[in-house]
Parts: C-alpha cells; sequence; structure tokens
DNA sequence: CTATAATTGGATAAAATATTCCATACTCCC
DNA sequence: GGGAGTATGGAATATTTTATCCAATTATAG
C-alpha cells in the first residue's frame, strides 16, 4: 500500500521511459497537450524536427527549440529518462539502420518457447529484408540504373558473372533475360572453363559482374581482362572498396545488412530485377 | 610563391578537407591503399559502417574498429580535417535528411522523364518486394516453420532442389547451409544426371524442395520418389494446388506479388534464409 | 645488423557537453 | 491582492568526449 495515486494514470517521475522511437514518438504527441508552455515547445519541436534532436547537442538543440538546455533535460525526465542523452539515443537509434545485433536476437530466440522463436526468426530477417530494400531505394542514383540500363540494352550478348553469394543473383539474372528474350551467357566455373567462355566476350556485348566482399579473385580478373578487350562492364557491389568500381563503367551499390555473419540477399535481387526490365525497356518495351 | 610542393600531388597535411561525404568517401576509398596498416583498417571500417561512425563516440567507433581513439583523430587529419569531429560532421550530415531526402529527391526528379522513370521502376520493385515479404510474415505460420527447421536440422545431408525460377534460391541455401557447416547438396541437371543424384537420398537425409507454377515436372518426380522412399520432404511453394503438398510433410508457402508478368524472389529468399538459420539454431548453435 | 624514420598505443590535458541547482518569474487559487 | 506551488532561465558543476603529446614499437634504408 505504498502507491501514494493508483488511481489515475498520471504520468509521474516514476513511469518507465520508451524503449523504442515509435512508442516514445507517440508518447510525445500525448503528452504535448498537458505539459506546461516550454515543454510542450520542446515537444513540438522534437516531432518536427527528429533528424536535429538525434544529431545535434543539447545546445544546439536548446537554441533551435528557442529554450534552455536545461529545459531539455527537464523534458527528458519529465518522460522518465535519466536525461537528455538518453532520449536522444533513441532518435538516434532511429536514425541507425538499427537492426539488432546477432547476441540481442539469440537471447531472444532462447527465452520464447521454440516455435514462438521461429517465427520471430523470420520476422527479423524480414525487418531486416525491407530495411535493406528501403535503403537501397534511397541510395541508388537513378542515373547510375539508367546508364546501366541502358549498356546491357545496347549489348549483343549479355555475360553474366557471380561467383559465391552473388551466384544466385547471377542465375536469377540470367533466368530472367532469357525470359525478356536477351541472349545471355551464364559464366560458370563448373568444368573450369570459365576463363574461356569469358575469352568470347566483345566490345559488342557486355559483362555484368556481381561481387560481394571477399571479392572473388576470378571475377575480379574477369571484370579486368573484359576491360581491356573494351567490354562495357557494369558492376553491382556492396562497397567503394570493391575492385570493380574502378574497372566498370557503371557501377550500382547494394548494401545488404549482416545478419549472423551472412547476408541476404533481397535488395540485391530487386535491383537486379529492375536491370532486366529496365534494359528490356530500352530495348524495345515488354510493354 | 608560398606553396612547398607544388611539383606532386602527393597528400600532405595542408590539402584540402573533402567538402560532402560522396568526396569524402572516394578520398578515403583512393587512399586506403597507401596507408599505413592502422589507418588503413580505419579506413576499411569507415567505408563498411558508415552509421557506426556517424552516430558513434571517437572511443566507441575505435573499439569497434580496433584501434585507439587517437589513431582515429590522427586519421582524420591525414586527411586534412582538424581532427575526428570534423570528419565526423560529414557521416552525420549524410544522415541527416536519411529518411526524407528532399535534396537527392529533387536530384531525381530533375533531368529527363527517362532516368526518372528508371528510378521509378526500382521503385516498383522495392515496393512489390516489401509488400511480398510482409505478407510472407503474416502468413506462414511459425508452427510450420519449426517443423521444416527441425526435420532439415536432423537430416545428415540436406538435398536442395530448384528448377528455373527456383534454382536462384536453391542455389542460395546451398550456400548458407554450406557456410553453416551443415552438409548439402545441390540437385542439378547440368550433366541430365539429376535423377540419379536424387537416387542417393536416403530417411537419414532430408528434401528441401522449392518449385513454383509451373511445378517443374522433374522437381515433382523426384519429390515424389523421395516420399517413397521415406526421404522427409520439405517443401516452399506458392499454391495449395501444388503437386508437392501431398507428398511434403511441411509445406511452406510463399506468394511472391507479381509485376508486369515478373514475380520476384525476395520473400522466398526471407523464408529461405530462416530455414537455414532456424535449422542451425536446432542443430546447436552457429556460433 | 644498426641507425633512422615512421607508425602506433596509451596517458594526459583540453574542450565540449550534459546535468544540477537555485534564484526569479509566473500561475492559479483563496 | 497575497501566497503557495510550479515553471523557467541561467550560472556553476560534473561528466563525457576529443585532441595532444611522448614513449615504445615496428618498419625501412644503409
Amino acid at each position: 500500500m505504498e502507491r501514494a495515486e493508483p488511481n489515475d494514470a498520471e504520468r509521474t517521475d516514476k513511469a518507465p521511459p520508451p524503449k523504442d522511437f515509435g512508442s516514445l514518438r507517440s508518447l510525445i504527441a500525448a503528452e504535448h497537450e498537458r505539459l506546461p508552455k516550454r515543454l510542450a515547445q520542446v515537444a513540438a519541436f522534437m516531432l518536427d524536427n527528429p533528424d536535429e534532436v538525434a544529431l545535434g547537442t543539447s545546445a544546439s538543440v536548446a537554441e533551435l527549440a528557442k529554450v534552455q538546455p536545461s529545459t531539455l533535460v527537464r523534458f527528458a525526465q519529465t518522460l522518465g529518462f535519466s536525461g537528455f542523452s538518453d532520449l536522444q539515443a533513441l532518435f538516434r537509434e532511429r536514425l541507425r539502420g538499427y537492426w539488432p545485433t546477432y547476441g540481442d536476437r539469440v537471447q531472444a530466440l532462447r527465452s520464447d518457447d521454440e516455435t514462438e522463436a521461429s517465427h520471430r526468426l523470420l520476422g527479423r530477417f524480414a525487418e531486416t529484408a525491407i530495411s535493406s530494400i528501403e535503403r537501397l531505394r534511397e541510395s541508388v542514383a537513378a542515373e547510375d540504373i539508367d546508364r546501366a540500363t541502358r549498356t546491357l540494352a545496347a549489348a549483343r550478348t549479355i555475360y553474366l558473372l557471380g561467383q559465391r553469394r552473388s551466384y544466385p543473383v547471377a542465375s536469377y539474372l540470367a533466368y530472367a533475360f532469357q525470359k525478356l528474350g536477351h541472349p545471355v551467357v551464364l559464366l560458370e566455373n563448373a568444368a573450369g572453363t570459365i576463363m574461356e567462355q569469358a575469352a568470347f566476350m566483345t566490345p559488342e556485348d557486355a559483362l555484368l559482374v556481381v561481387s560481394f566482399t571477399p571479392y572473388s579473385p576470378v571475377s575480379v580478373e574477369i571484370a579486368t581482362r573484359a576491360r581491356q578487350a573494351e567490354v562495357p562492364v557494369v558492376a553491382v557491389s556492396d562497397s567503394a572498396f570493391s575492385p570493380l568500381t574502378s574497372v566498370a563503367e557503371v557501377w550500382l551499390e547494394v548494401v545488404e545488412a549482416d545478419l549472423s555473419g551472412f547476408r541476404a540477399l533481397s535488395a540485391t535481387l530487386c535491383l537486379a530485377m529492375t536491370l532486366a526490365v529496365g534494359a528490356a525497356e530500352h530495348r524495345g518495351g515488354i510493354n
């Protein structure tokens, strides 16, 4: 019987702070009206300028919101945080891709019952895939896609190259281009004849190479030779480091989120489809 | 005549620092090779973890990059910045407006409709993929995933089967299981020996078959024989009408949204990853 | 193999930043 | 209009974070 006010849901100093940005945002919106003037002002500012709150300092945010830094701290404490920094952490989390680390996920998996865990796992992969795709959409330049699809559309035969993790992408592209009626060769190392196959490329063709860290030496070698033979090269890769960036005419970046040490392909396949269909459209249209 | 070294393009302490994230990134990539070990390590880390650099402190970044904070400062100074903070400012600038990209959006919209069309195409594929993934998450039963992963985990060797459009999925699964340390055989029709390969399956193994309409006769045939030989069969398919549903012990449904006659694989790959990692979890952890 | 230069790690100083505290101003009720 | 309770601004303080410096190590040239 220690609680003084069990009757009302009034927010007190001891209320627990939100744990994710979504809840925080709802909370700020809800509290906005019942807060005193300056604090309400802060609430409004934070809802309107989340990036500023995430990236600024207490002083810079205070200045833009036209309040004192101490008011920010008070505001955060009113919401249940220990200070401005804790609140800011949630704003920053939103900016970060925020994919939970593997360690966190294992805990989540082990804690609940097994069946539940399986579904959670799917949920995690789903979320990760969605983030990667959204990131792709924002980061890839329209111009690059356009140049890539034009290059491919102009090719007599498209040579596809992808080893290891990139192989599924290459094989999907082979399927797609084939279905779209574009002559295509999927370079494979099955019989160890990949270099010989690659030697058939001419400047009228094009090479579409997909490669991620750690870069397959074979892919790099073939791409380099293609460049020397003046074969147009389009590269899909995951980092500015890729040795491919220097040999490719067009270079498209896809960053897939890392989960448990290996990465998905959802975003990469999205880009792959875009390239295939985009090239077909340039070539004379499929619709 | 103040400049001491007008002759060479060597990067000195007085070289002007980049002014936007793009140039910075190129610069880091370019310098990477000629930098000493630790500084190169920092360069690599920064290209791979831009979010971390933007949001972390020098100490946290240093820890993740496995260097000393002072090394970060030195790195920044080598690039022409006054310190780590200045360099970090560019990383933060990129993050600001990461979600709503006003500047980029304007850029994307400018110039001809041609380039815009390309970007639209990507946007459409992205949305399609996302909705497929979300549907997958809602429609798949946790119990089915659990049964599927258990079945796979129990298998001595996992046989993978996927033709045509499903082939990239099968090859991705082969890669994933291999990396997770689970013996796996990817059934391929390269030399026309696929039936013979499939005949090696025993009840201690398992068959994971991926097949979509129109169903490949070969896949159905192999799955049916596997069933007769009492080999556990896990099927991934897109409709309850699939001939696989009757022969499989566990059957998982994935419906990929259709876009101008083209179906993606994003959701299917999501499920594939879940199966691979889920099975590894059951088997006793992947790390 | 030695000498010299370059690079690195870690401690320490400097700066920036967040939080607390308190006097003052404001508001609401009597 | 006066007084209790609350809110606010701003300075002082505590904390965190960054930058500098130097000794130890490693690489390089002779």
